[in-house]
DNA sequence: TATAATGATACTAATATAGTATCATTATAA
DNA sequence: TTATAATGATACTATATTAGTATCATTATA
């Protein structure tokens, strides 16, 4: 069970990148080199992120992308819905059935306080601080 | 993001059936009838909680399923970790990289924190917890 | 000894994830 | 004003995972 799939994962390393470039414009096609992504995957994914509001996009000759917002408002939890869905710990344990007593189940209360607590813990994970501990950034 | 899959649903079920038996064995083909899953899916499923040791199997006429332990001794995470393997919420945020501050990483920590938490959790559920609350079950 | 069960294993189908290809649009700068 | 370097949109292919099927061998019992 994986928590982020490769598309979170490329996102989350290509607005570090973004993050870092000072308001400067950068284009897929360096981002894709530094970061050792294919180019047209990661376009895709910038597009994805553009359209969702994460980046700005500016198109023609010298152009590339921009966070749209600071890194402190750009939530992991958001990149996860964004390219996994929501994070949904389970509908239900069975989940074709409708129950009658959904109210009273002590499973289902356990699992919902869990999907709450991981859910609350993806908020709290911002793009700045994931920046902010700059020294173990790479690639 | 799905916590529980089909086989881990359907194993659930099974063995909350099963444990309802009285140690009286049960064949498969009641338990697909009842619990309106495909035959042959099921029956692959018990097959593997019987290899993995959840559940004794009596082959010939008469023969069946028991559960091979009582059932505060059935975790939901070993379940989960049959069907679906270890519950890795994540590598590593950066999968494929090396980190050089692989221990201070406060990402990495948050996440390990939530990992943590998690199959705690999941450990805290077993198949008796799920049949004390007797009324809410179904199917 | 027929039968009703599981054991083992290989196969197919459906879906989700990962990645590619291509043409249209647009902004810039020579 | 026009070549170019960028993104937009969209459709396609490939791979992996999940879901489900089929079949023959083995075994216990009535
Ligand atoms: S509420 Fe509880 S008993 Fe009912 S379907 Fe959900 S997990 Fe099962
Ligand atoms: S330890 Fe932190 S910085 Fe290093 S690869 Fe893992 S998540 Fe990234």
């Amino acid at each position: 069970m994986q928590l982020i799939n490769r598309d979170t994962d490329y996102a989350i390393k290509a607005l570090m990148h973004i993050a870092k470039q000072n308001s400067e414009r950068i284009p897929v096609s360096e981002l894709a080199k530094i970061l050792e992504i294919p180019n047209p995957f990661l376009r895709k994914i910038l597009q994805i992120l553009n359209k969702r509001g994460v980046l700005n996009s500016y198109k023609g000759k010298g152009g590339g992308f921009l966070l749209a917002s600071s890194p402190d408002k750009i939530f992991l939890k958001d990149l996860i819905n964004i390219f996994q869905g929501p994070v949904k710990l389970n509908e239900c344990i069975f989940k074709k059935s409708i129950c009658p007593d959904i109210k009273i189940c002590a499973l289902r209360t356990r699992i919902d306080a869990l999907e709450k607590h991981v859910i609350s813990e993806l908020e709290s994970i911002t793009l700045a601080s994931l920046l902010e501990d700059g020294a173990s950034l790479h690639s």
